[in-house]
DNA sequence: CGAAATAGAACCGATATGGTTCCATTTCAA
DNA sequence: TTGAAATGGAACCATATCGGTTCTATTTCG
């Protein structure tokens, strides 16, 4: 049912966390209990995510995880693809994999392409640093235009998300 | 990797195939073969949109499936949402079920929310009458307005899908 | 009556997912 | 020098979900 797969979900969670001391780097372990998650699964997800250059890696007694850039310039969308590879929403529209099996007949494999784009924008357009923040329910949107960053404005592919405003 | 199950994605190519003749009831047997879906499959998705009223049945010797509303008026939301429930990114957002097992400690909740509201406001924001139209390479979006039916353009969930123009 | 269709449910096998375990490597400090 | 603390990387497993089929009951009409 269009769900994310934990792996992101937790994944997320983890970034969030991070984002909240930038400049420290903190051991899988504390990242780990602060979070309710077990050290082996956690472990495992900081090992994609510093594969995927979203965070850099210390090792040795000291070591731990951080974020590699500004949490205003991580998106969720990079987040997700780093662990559940690319967003996809039908098997068509994966580049590698067999596909869905209709191809030859279906009547909706190009618009299906808009709609995957434009949801992939939706998550392009908010950063870590949005998803970390308190929800703010007061005044307009925090302005603000580190989103711009991965996400367009108006893509070409049709359609567009305007603003992320506060609740 | 956010992906649609093939329940949804044969449900919509069914789907658009109806749309193109609005009217008529057609057999399932003559959807599958058309679609290049096999007759079992096919008649399991067809059940389902007819219980969730996207499709009227007529039973019998002459029987067979009809959209139950102009293909304007439904939104590929409806359609994905009858086939696999409804759209609920991480397990937490979903009404039922137990959750994603961190809610507690986690802080990405509320924003989540923001997001999955997002994605589901642009599926809702397609209409089938769209999906199944050849893809228009020309001229500006064609202006339109029924797929504001179901999808406000300034929602208050903050992210706002405003166009779903022409490629 | 019987063929043609849908309604509904149960059933089954494969695959993906969530999660764990194990071992190798790096680093630092006692 | 040695070992504890950390990450790197991979294999492994169990189970839920998903894609798909099969079977039976019911409706409709010629
Ligand atoms: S859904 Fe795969 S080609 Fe149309
Ligand atoms: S992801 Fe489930 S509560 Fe945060």
């Amino acid at each position: 049912m269009i769900r994310l797969s934990r792996l992101s979900d937790y994944g997320i969670v983890l970034m969030t966390r991070l984002a909240r001391e930038p400049a420290r780097a903190l051991p899988a372990s504390v990242l780990a209990q602060e979070s309710a998650l077990s050290p082996a699964m956690t472990g495992k997800i900081l090992k994609l995510l510093a594969r995927a250059d979203l965070l850099v890696s210390q090792r040795g007694v000291h070591g731990g995880y951080a974020l590699a850039r500004a949490p205003e310039r991580i998106t969720i969308a990079e987040i997700i693809e780093a662990l559940d590879g690319p967003i996809a929403l039908t098997s068509c529209l994966r580049p590698t994999a067999e596909g869905c099996g209709i191809e030859s007949v279906c009547p909706a494999r190009t618009n299906w392409q808009r709609i995957n784009q434009a949801i992939r924008d939706a998550l392009a357009g908010v950063t870590l640093a949005e998803m970390a923040s308190p929800p703010r329910n007061f005044g307009p949107a925090p302005s603000a235009s580190p989103r711009r960053a991965a996400a367009p404005a108006r893509d070409p592919a049709g359609l567009v998300i305007t603003s992320l405003g506060a609740k």
